[in-house]
DNA sequence: TCTGGGGTCCTAGGACCC
DNA sequence: TCTGGGGTCCTAGGACCC
């Protein structure tokens, strides 16, 4: 006999500013927000914010005055805090079954199929494990797919009565519950098939799952918008991914607190992504083919010259040695690089993994060269050794430039490092 | 003055092969 | 004069997610 799939959403609630209010107790009732880097615009709002008009996305020089007037509390974000705290609640939550899918930093997906349990009940204790053992506030949305069970945890965020707690396995249920959600708030629906759906008269997620012409769906929404439909009647298309899979692509990207005009500041960016995209490619064992590049002025600036331009180069054996990287990432973007532009944004993308141990030597790879990458795997080793017990950066390129960089971001409400550096704890009275 | 960063998947269309 | 058709692989770009 088949049992039907259970899942449910376990999703922090505004978690950037939840992790800030965790130290900061007095902001309890406070409006709090958190900014992107080179403190940009709001990516976390608690409920007061949002009842200020502060959208996701807001720019923060726009609303400075608005913030001021009614005392938000402003941070940068301090992903350090923030990964650290979602370990703490990832862990609690991997107690209620052994298959989770950690979807981002502040979502779960929990596999709860064949439990012997009220799940009214199960939901609302695992919601008061999470927030009272590692004091983060959380909701919980359990439903047979992926997608209800996001369209439970949105509920259970708005309405009043439910606190964060939700349970949609019963049809009858589901379809009351679907006629309250508008299409654009359906997991998978974005901007532009919003407004392609509401053109088809679709205006709540029940219109969508009720549609009945599902040809037409795949051909204007492609597969992905059939299996949502799927999806909301019921069926699962989506499996839980619980193996903590690889990466198929790992970037590092910037925008800079100052512009940058000459190539010699350009490169050392470059140098310090590719740094940090390597090392991350080393910490899941892998080597990559494709080494890509892009830079670009500020869209913003309408009176400044608008350019952005992006290559890569394709290497003939994978590598996951960061001086070669940086050199690679350098060619690229010495051929892109143009004179008299003000670059505000500059990244670096790896890609075409191979597993680390398993190279495949090129047809033309001497010994010699093999020695090489063997000697260039244990230095990459050692060198990540060092970083982690000493700090990031401890050693690193010259290519990475030593001085204050005049292109580094901007970040000035940072909180301390509460939970990551011993000088900074927080103090108990 | 000041507008984030890091991912995934799908499709159309071109190149290439027999 | 007549000028195929089907399959696979790759890539760029779009859309979406948090």
């Amino acid at each position: 006999m088949k049992t039907n799939q259970v899942v449910a959403l376990v999703d922090c609630n505004a978690f950037f500013c939840s992790c800030e209010r965790l130290f900061r107790p007095e902001l309890r009732n406070r409006p709090v927000g958190v900014l992107s880097n080179n403190d940009g615009c709001f990516i976390s709002r608690t409920n007061e914010l949002k009842a200020l008009g502060v959208s996701m996305g807001a720019p923060y020089f726009k609303v400075k005055e608005l913030c001021q007037k009614h005392n938000v509390a402003v941070f940068s974000s301090n992903f350090a805090l923030y990964t650290n705290l979602s370990d703490r609640v990832m862990s609690v939550l991997s107690r209620f079954t052994p298959v989770i899918e950690v979807y981002s930093v502040d979502e779960a997906f929990l596999d709860l199929t064949g439990l012997q349990v009220d799940f009214n009940e199960y939901a609302r204790e695992i919601r008061d494990t999470v927030e009272r053992e590692v004091g983060i506030p959380v909701s919980v949305g359990i439903a047979p797919t992926k997608t209800l069970s996001k369209l439970a945890n949105h509920i259970g965020k708005k309405s009043k009565k439910a606190k964060g707690a939700v349970v949609l396995l019963e049809e009858r249920l589901q379809n009351i519950a679907l006629k309250q959600v508008e299409v654009e708030d359906i997991w998978g629906v974005g901007r532009k098939s919003a407004v392609k759906l509401r053109g088809l008269g679709i205006k709540n997620a029940f219109d969508f799952k009720s549609y009945h012409n599902t040809f037409q769906i795949q051909k204007i929404f492609t597969k992905l918008g059939r299996m949502t439909q799927d999806e909301l009647r019921g069926i699962p298309c989506y499996e839980l991914s619980v193996f903590g899979e690889k990466k198929k692509e790992i970037m590092c990207s910037r925008s800079f607190g100052n512009p940058v005009t000459s190539l010699r500041e350009l490169r050392e960016s470059i140098a310090n992504f590719a740094t940090n995209a390597s090392e991350k490619m080393r910490k899941q064992k892998s080597s990559c083919a494709v080494i890509e590049v892009f830079c670009r002025s500020n869209p913003f600036s309408l009176n400044d010259e608008q350019y952005g331009a992006s290559s890569y180069q394709k290497v003939l054996t994978p590598t996951n040695d960061t001086r070669k990287i940086i050199k690679y990432a350098w060619n690229v973007l010495d051929e892109l690089f143009r004179m008299g532009i003000l670059y505000k944004k500059a990244g670096v993308s790896l890609s075409s993994f191979e597993c680390e141990g398993e190279l495949q030597p090129s047809l033309f790879n001497h010994d010699e060269e093999i020695k090489d990458d063997e000697k260039s795997l244990r230095l990459m080793e050692v060198i990540d050794k060092i970083n982690s017990r000493e700090g990031a950066n401890t050693i690193h390129s010259m290519a990475c430039g030593v001085d204050k960089k005049a292109w580094a971001m901007k970040r000035e409400k940072l909180s301390p490092r509460y939970l990551t550096g011993w000088n900074q704890l927080p103090v108990a009275k």
